[in-house]
DNA sequence: TATGATAACGAACGATGTGTTCAATATTAT
DNA sequence: ATAATATTGAACACATCGTTCGTTATCATA
């Protein structure tokens, strides 16, 4: 890719997210977005056709950022968060969004952040599905598979929700306990 | 209350919950409203400083309407659901919606309406605070008693969304069972 | 390094939607 | 009957959108 394609199409996000973090998606402007990121409005539209493209796209990006980086780790860096228990790749996810790489977090906490929410749960009950065994219980067994798979994912979503809500007050590690503790039937 | 006050206000909340019903909040016009229910322009902005506010008053007339005849029903109907378990609450308020009131469900399935879900997950708190001793046990003692609160109250948004995008195949009896076993931690 | 291809620029444009104003008209309560 | 109040609709200024197009800057590569 073009250099100069990569660079505004940089600018734009990093602006983007910038400004989703300060104020409702609904209420950003193209104006603002390309004086931020110091970009032509000609340019703005070559690159997304509409701000909700561009919203699509950057949730798309983050996420696939975040759990790539996640499943990286399972392999190589067991060691550091000591994560030997098999439920730890939730520990991971919490710690990585705690560090609040690319201002997940302040996206997560805004308003009228639906579609980044929804975004959020596609790619974490992809994960969930691998996870699932985690959860199961004589109870669990008359559950439709995906009404479980909804629910898991829906129960840490809720959870770093509340989480945020609350300050983040509680150690990553005492956030997974209450997911799992929640989640687990 | 002016008659024609109370009917102007009626008209634009009826037109606006069918067009809510069919398309994203966020593409709705002004003048898309004001001409279904047939009221002039400046009228509207009479009755409501802006669509936002709007929504918001009909979110909470909803929702009002729903819980207000859910509480008179406990104390009247309740040889029609066979209802002596205190947990069929629940079983009531799916009942209601399975009925689809107001268009109620239309505006749960929709996209873009995340006022909406906050505004049903409140009202779902206040009836969750009285019935928490039902989902309490050994391991619910370790939790904190408003993040039980909202578990409960987002297991239960979540239950009938999976029911709504699944086509609404499950009876409502089948629907309280998945949800009281799902937040029965 | 010269050159053809491609990207960025930015001003200007029409289109659409917002929220307000105001004078004329219709309805209501008493 | 009358005074108060609500509705109407056209007109308005304003904001934002998405597009167009001639010019300029940057890139890949031969």
């Amino acid at each position: 890719m073009d250099r100069r394609q990569k660079k505004t199409r940089e600018a734009i996000f990093e602006a983007f997210g910038e400004l989703l973090s300060k104020k409702d998606f609904n209420k950003i402007t193209v104006a603002e977005i390309i004086e931020r990121a110091d970009v032509g409005r000609a340019t703005f539209y070559a690159h997304f056709e509409t701000k909700e493209y561009l919203l699509k796209e950057l949730c798309d990006e983050l996420f696939c950022h975040v759990f790539d980086s996640l499943h990286r780790e399972r392999g190589e860096h067991k060691h550091i968060f000591e994560c030997d228990a098999p439920d730890s790749v939730f520990l991971h996810l919490i710690l990585h969004l705690q560090r609040n790489d690319n201002n997940i977090l302040d996206l997560l906490a805004s308003q009228n952040n639906e579609l980044f929410l929804r975004c959020f749960k596609e790619n974490l009950k992809e994960l969930v599905k691998d996870q699932l065994y985690l959860f199961e219980s004589e109870k669990t067994k008359e559950l439709p598979r995906d009404f479980m798979i909804n629910h898991v994912s829906a129960t840490f979503v809720e959870t770093i929700k509340w989480w945020l809500a609350n300050g983040m007050k509680e150690s990553p590690q005492t956030i997974t306990e209450y997911f799992l503790k929640a989640a687990r039937i």
